[in-house]
RNA sequence: GCGGAUGGCCGGACGGCCGCGGGCGGGUUACUGCCCGAGGAAAGUCCGGGCUCCACAGGGCACGGUGCCGGGUAACGCCCGGCGGGGGCAACCCCAGGGAAAGCGCCACAGAGAACAGACCGCCCGGAUCCGUCCGGGCAAGGGUGAAACGGUGGGGUAAAGGCCCACCGCGGGACGGGCAACCGGACCGGCACGGCAAGCCCCACCGGGAGCAAUGCCAAAUAGGGGCCUCGCGCCGCUGCCCUUCGGGGUCGGCAGGCACGCCCGAACCCGAGAGGCCCGGGUUGGCAGCACGACCCUUCCGGUAACGGCGGGGCCAGACGAAUGGUCGUCGAACCGGGGCCUGGCACCCCCCGGCGAACAGAACCCGGCUUACAGGCCAUCCGCAGCC
């Protein structure tokens, strides 16, 4: 990915600390068919650039099918996220019960796209 | 060929593009090379162990578990072999399988009667009679009820009957023989006495400290390395409760049973000791490393053993994450399934072949092992048993 556009790519970080999902939480939401997507702008100093989490809670199904959620949701992030994705946001990609791990690949790239410009909109006309 | 029984194995394949976790390297960085990377159940957390910390003076009762015998094992509630009982034509499968003459309790409904048996319908004898039956006595064979009715079948005998007597079977005891044992066989004796439930309590034998890797240890960080007040305190602690004796020091009084070196051993009461709990104020960390991947490990020649398993030798290194990697996506092929056709035939089914559709079960390691249990589209292999398509 890096090769095929060195210019527009930014690097992606993983949330780990609990505090920052629910802070995203508290933040913008963005409905969508396959999963659900919660962003937040950081406040200055937090921590530099792009950063992702991805929660599938036991509503998804068991084991293996919240880690096949999780894994797609991991595969249209880093397809998305560098390119449309701002430096200094937190976005949580949620998975949905049989939808996520269901829907086309390529809905769910243009689902993700549809739902960043979304809360990117929203956070500028606020 | 079809239907079964047992044991074992597999449980999508290949490729392109883009990625993730760990290890070992190269490079000043950017980056980059190689290797490894889920399961038979990783699951349920139901047993058993290893490991770690805590507790521990001994004993008894309670409590919980296990329950034919012998063996295997670190151990087990597991496995193997055998015994007994039950099922199946068979291969083979199943069993919560110690004790009911230690005691208590229960045995619904039905039925006359359900555990110190009993007499509804009946059968027999005698008497009475208004000829319908009634009274007294004997019997428990036949009928009926029930999950179960106090031995069964046949014969003798009898007024009618009954182990009343006899034969066989059953049951109880049992010399003796076989087996390590569970148990098996059984001469002979007994004339029938002994119902079921122990998964209701119970009895017997054996086993059992508690908590868990968020255990535990080390390092780092921090204005802190804590401070103040109160309560209880003789038994405290521990493991779920209880009981008995029991700690160290001091020690008055007492005791002479015993011993001697004649004040020591012994020792009730009493005193002291270690501590526990609660509240308030103030502050820090929510990091890193170890534990944590060489182990009751995996594969295997040979040897011992019926087997589980054990032993000697050879070879192998096989996930180590912590918002948690082991994949995402796109092609090609595809098991099974569904539909259609062909082949065979009098017809149908199976098998086989062709075309189209669909497109892979249960399920994701979290300290590690040994088991059990549960889930699983389907496929393959070996051995064994039964039957030889149907109309």
């Amino acid at each position: 990915m890096s090769a095929t556009a060195p210019d527009n790519a930014r690097p992606v970080g993983t949330l780990l600390k609990r505090a920052d999902f629910l802070r995203a939480a508290r933040a913008g939401r963005a409905p969508m068919p396959g999963f659900l997507l919660q962003a937040r702008e950081r406040a200055a100093g937090e921590a530099e650039g792009i950063r992702v989490g991805f929660t599938c809670s036991k509503k998804v199904g068991n084991a293996v099918a919240r880690n096949r959620a999780k894994r797609r949701l991991r595969a249209v992030a880093r397809e998305v996220l560098p390119f449309a994705g701002c430096p200094g946001w937190d976005y949580v990609l949620i998975g949905r019960a049989g939808v996520t791990a269901e829907r086309p690949h390529a809905a769910l790239v243009a689902d993700l796209e549809d739902a960043l410009a979304r809360v990117h909109r929203k956070r500028g006309s606020r």
